[in-house]
RNA sequence: GCCCUCAUCGUCUAGUGGACUAGGACGCGGCCCUUUCAAGGCCAAAACACGGGUUCGAAUCCCGUUGAGGGCACCA
């Protein structure tokens, strides 16, 4: 039996996912699926301090939207099913999933980590202590102020005989004293750490419940996890992990550290930078694809020569390797971020697009509430979707189709290159030429006006600069006949016959 | 303070001792296309942090310096 690949994504329910912690999810998923294995999602809640109501569901929901299954955790069908409550309670806690064990949430694992605790402790390697936080604080400070480094070590116990039955820590002892822990990281390569300066972390605490240390790594142990993808702020605490993989003689998981995500100002990415929440970017137009996009490639690139940038989600899971994720830190730019949604939404399919498009359209105001509004908006989304960066451009770019527009000012219907009468002759001209027009067709009505402008002996360009100023209100807008025909005859000739109104008198 | 990590164009990166006159992408500038704006095409500017080694040869290996990041909790 080969050993399929198997990570996990282990959040804390802290609040929504910062965009930091999606790239480090997708990592671990795309190491899973290129290795055609499993991904799956625990929640760590081992402090019950810093849980925010509704955390869960909003992490899920993420999955949700990026479009990530996962093979452990719920499915689709229960996180549809949540959406209308506060929290998802039970939900990870079912049984196991493709062979998975779950509950995927650490408080309902406590059992486990209790277990192993004392298998620690009947087997020499932790100890019990029951000092206080107050206690410790002292006993820190004095060391500290001697300018010694602090770390705990069992003969600091203030009291040499713990009760069992009382209220007291499980600290892991750091065995050997001297001497060097390794670490193979995929990401940093080899690393050394002194044994004596990893101290004898608390492994449970006072509450009964695990520390991260001895929650991961029982966890990851028990679940079959191959490969340990984090952020790089665990590394420091790495050789713990190592240390108890060895006393618990379980095979030790690979590891890969992947460095933080700065702000453009190179400090870690935070609020002040922009957006950070993922749904920040989901609500301002941004599409999974293309997010999963850039996040994969902020921190990896294929290597070997391919300068591929741009790719789908089945490129990614075939091309990614967890071995070529950069050791340095990488910087969001939100700019690159822009182009790349671009070129995802014009690499879509039209339908699809206008499907996306909709509800942002409707939010900024546009009625989409009838089977012509919607046609009309159909028509109209090809011309804008090499146009936009986000979901959120397309309103601007559309709306003078679908609402009435100011009165447009008399100078911008006059061309640096025509005088007032010409121009005034022009869009007349223009009205009836439109007016008469067989069939609103685009490629037509150009034709027409093109020969129009020959009649008129002016330029085509300035005809239509003055043309689209008055049927749009716009200087910028899709390409004119285009858009005109998607505005009908009717708009179309209203609109020119108040811009000669306007410009007569 | 101690420990760990990192260091190629402004940004993301390719590069694993000779193929490097250091490649690609974003952004920036220019040109072309063109009814505006985009999109697209072409061109250009732009980097191996610094100092020592090792080597016939170093962006690549070693040491140091500097800078940056992370960690040093009964938080993850």
């Amino acid at each position: 039996m080969t050993t399929s690949v198997r990570t996990r994504f282990a959040p804390s329910p802290t609040g929504d996912m910062h965009i930091g912690g999606v790239r480090t999810a997708i990592f671990s998923w795309l190491t899973a699926k290129h290795h055609d294995g499993l991904f799956f999602m625990r929640i760590e809640d081992t402090d019950q301090d810093r849980h925010v109501a509704g955390s869960c569901r909003r992490i899920l929901e993420t999955f949700d939207w990026l479009g990530i299954q996962l093979d452990g955790g719920p499915d689709h069908a229960s996180l549809q099913a949540m959406k209308s409550e506060e929290d998802y309670p039970g939900a990870l806690n079912d049984g196991s999933y493709r062979g998975i064990p779950g509950p995927f949430i650490q408080s309902q694992r406590l059992p486990h980590y209790r277990e192993w605790a004392e298998w620690l402790v009947a087997n020499g390697y932790a100890y019990r202590a029951n000092e206080t936080p107050e206690e410790l604080e002292r006993l820190r400070a004095d060391v500290i102020s001697r300018k010694e480094v602090w770390s705990f070590r069992e003969e600091m116990r203030l009291r040499a005989d713990v009760d069992p039955s009382q209220p007291h820590v499980i600290r892991m002892r750091v065995t050997p004293r001297d001497g060097t822990t390794h670490l193979r990281d995929l990401v940093k390569g080899d690393v050394a750490f002194e044994n004596a300066n990893i101290d004898d972390t608390v492994l449970i605490k006072a509450d009964g419940y695990p520390t991260y240390h001895l929650a991961n790594v029982v966890d990851d142990h028990l679940q079959g996890v191959t490969h340990v993808i984090r952020g790089d702020d665990w590394l420091s605490s790495a050789p713990k992990h190592v240390l108890l993989y060895k006393y618990f003689g379980w095979e030790m998981p690979k590891f890969a550290h992947v460095p933080n995500v700065l702000g453009e100002d190179g400090r870690k990415l935070s609020k002040r930078h922009g957006a950070t929440s993922v749904f920040e970017f989901r609500d301002q137009g941004y599409l999974p694809e293309a997010v999963i996009n850039f996040l994969a490639m902020l921190g990896w690139a294929p290597g070997e020569g391919d300068e591929q940038n741009v790719f789908t989600i089945s490129e990614l899971i075939e091309k990614f390797s967890e071995d070529h994720i950069g050791s340095s830190p990488a910087v969001f730019s939100y700019t690159k971020l822009d182009w790349l949604n671009g070129v995802h939404i014009r690499r879509m399919p039209v339908a699809e697009l206008a499907r996306l498009l909709t509800p942002f359209v409707q939010a900024a105001g546009i009625a989409l509430d009838s089977p012509e509004l919607k046609a009309q908006f159909m028509a109209a989304v090809p011309l804008i979707q090499e146009r936009i960066k986000t979901l959120k451009d397309a309103a601007g770019l559309i709306d003078f189709m679908f609402t009435d527009i100011p009165p447009v000012p008399a100078a911008s219907l006059v061309d640096k290159k025509m005088d007032q009468a010409t121009s005034l002759n022009a869009l007349r001209e223009t009205r009836e030429v439109l007016a008469q027009l067989a069939d609103f067709d685009p490629t037509q009505m150009e034709h027409a006006m093109r020969a129009l402008a020959e009649r008129l002996n002016v330029k085509a360009g300035p005809l239509f600069t003055i043309v689209r100023n008055a049927v749009t209100g716009k200087s910028v807008t899709p390409p004119l006949f285009g858009t005109i025909s998607v505005m009908g005859r009717e708009i179309t000739l209203q609109r020119l016959d108040r811009a000669i109104d306007a410009l007569s008198r």
